[in-house]
DNA sequence: GCAGGAAGCTAACATGGATCAGTTCTCGTG
DNA sequence: CACGAGAACTGATCCATGTTAGCTTCCTGC
């Protein structure tokens, strides 16, 4: 059920068997949500995170204009709005990209758990801090790199997101975004985020069809993207 | 030394006598440091994080060619890297933009506290989780906003910051950034953030002369910015 | 197997902001 | 009190990306 998750925590710390019994107990329901819809809107009380079993969610601004700003996507083994367990509510809206199945966890189950286990409040506290280095690099990406740049970066980083709870076969992978979406990743219009694909096809960087990501060249497209993981902390120090 | 540290946790949560003893317990040395110094490295191993006293430090990132994104501002009262206690090393540098006065404050301590207070191990993490926030907006400005848009939201996020510690008198504030800087953070060259500026200026929006800024109509500048404080978290809910 | 809608794609044109190449201002220093 | 350096400012030009307005392809439901 969690597993993706338990192995995104074993990727950057240990877990004893007792912390892992622990977190497998934080579940409560699990349920199933179609793609496209809003899970949680900005402002509203919270006293639950949602731990992403399976499908795509994402992490979405609006502005008055409608226009929309995705600020993270969120994989399988991803909790979405952790950070919701101590803001108390977001900023910003959780939507599902797919359709999903998602695993509740209450806010009070956490207290408990971050009150018996010192090392896990730890390691939660540095999993919200994962979630900002990763915007801080969206950051960077918006504020600095060029168009291509940005979208093989983002491809990159999803390439090694992914492959950690064993989502990539053959440097490939799911990509269920629309081009509007995409677009709203990465700040740019669906239209050049057409161009911008073709452009990276046609330096036979990587294929995107049918919903899948296909690279043909890693080393290259890290190249482009000038795509570094340091910012992902995926190793183990101790935390 | 860190009242304006205390005041800002005081406008997000109450704090007890004890926990603001404690507080203050965390401070090791207080040091001086000139504009312009990078202060901590990314990837450098840390055992301790920054408590800004006095000045401003920003979070930079650059890019292999030399381009510089800066994702977060830091004035009076901020902790530059709190989430270096998690993170063990940084994915950015930390700089200075001014002189500053800067407490040391030792991760030890800071396990110590965590401990002993889970109240206030909460409320730590609540305020990385708010550095994040603000890091979100930027990319929601980067990403979607107009320049000068872009520049307005600014204004009125650090007019908001720098008034809970007391450093704003007549909707005017101390602003140190040059250009160049000023442009780094919202992803803009200089050339540009000086015609914007104009127009600010020529709207009667604003005026910036002598490092601070004088604002001369603030609710037009919100409006101008679509800006929206919710994103600082300014409530007490009890984290 | 056909209709309708969403997603993908394209071309022509517009524009915000970058780039380049300076000039002017300011202020600290000898 | 002149000089030098950094910061502020400017004009001309360019270009990456946006905008608009389609057309095409692919599903999905009936």
């Amino acid at each position: 059920m969690i597993e993706a998750h338990i192995q995104k925590l074993r990727a950057r710390d240990h877990l004893s068997r007792e912390e892992e019994e622990a977190i497998r107990g934080l579940v409560g329901s699990v349920i199933e949500v179609p793609a496209d819809k809003t899970l949680v809107r900005h402002g509203e009380q919270l006293n639950q995170s949602l731990l992403l079993v399976s499908g795509w969610l994402a992490r979405a601004k609006d502005l008055p204009s409608g226009q929309r700003q995705i600020a993270e996507l969120h994989v399988a083994g991803d909790f979405a709005d952790l950070h919701a367990f101590t803001l108390k509510y977001l900023d910003h809206d959780v939507i599902s990209v797919t359709r999903a199945e998602i695993a509740i966890v209450a806010h009070e189950r956490l207290t408990e758990l971050t009150e018996r286990f010192p090392h896990l409040t730890r390691l939660y506290w540095f999993m919200t801090n994962i979630d900002a280095a990763i915007q801080r690099e969206w950051t960077l990406s918006l504020g600095r790199r060029t168009a291509i740049a940005r979208m093989a970066h983002l491809i990159c980083e999803l390439n090694t997101r992914l492959a950690i709870v064993g989502l990539v076969q053959d440097n490939s992978f799911e990509f269920p975004l629309t081009q509007v979406e995409f677009g709203e990743c990465l700040g740019l219009t669906s239209v050049h985020v057409n161009r911008t694909l073709q452009e990276l096809r046609r330096r036979n960087l990587i294929e995107l069809q049918n919903r899948r990501v296909k690279i043909f060249d890693l080393e290259a497209l890290k190249s482009v993207a000038q795509f570094d993981d340091a910012y992902l902390y995926l190793d183990k120090r101790g935390r």
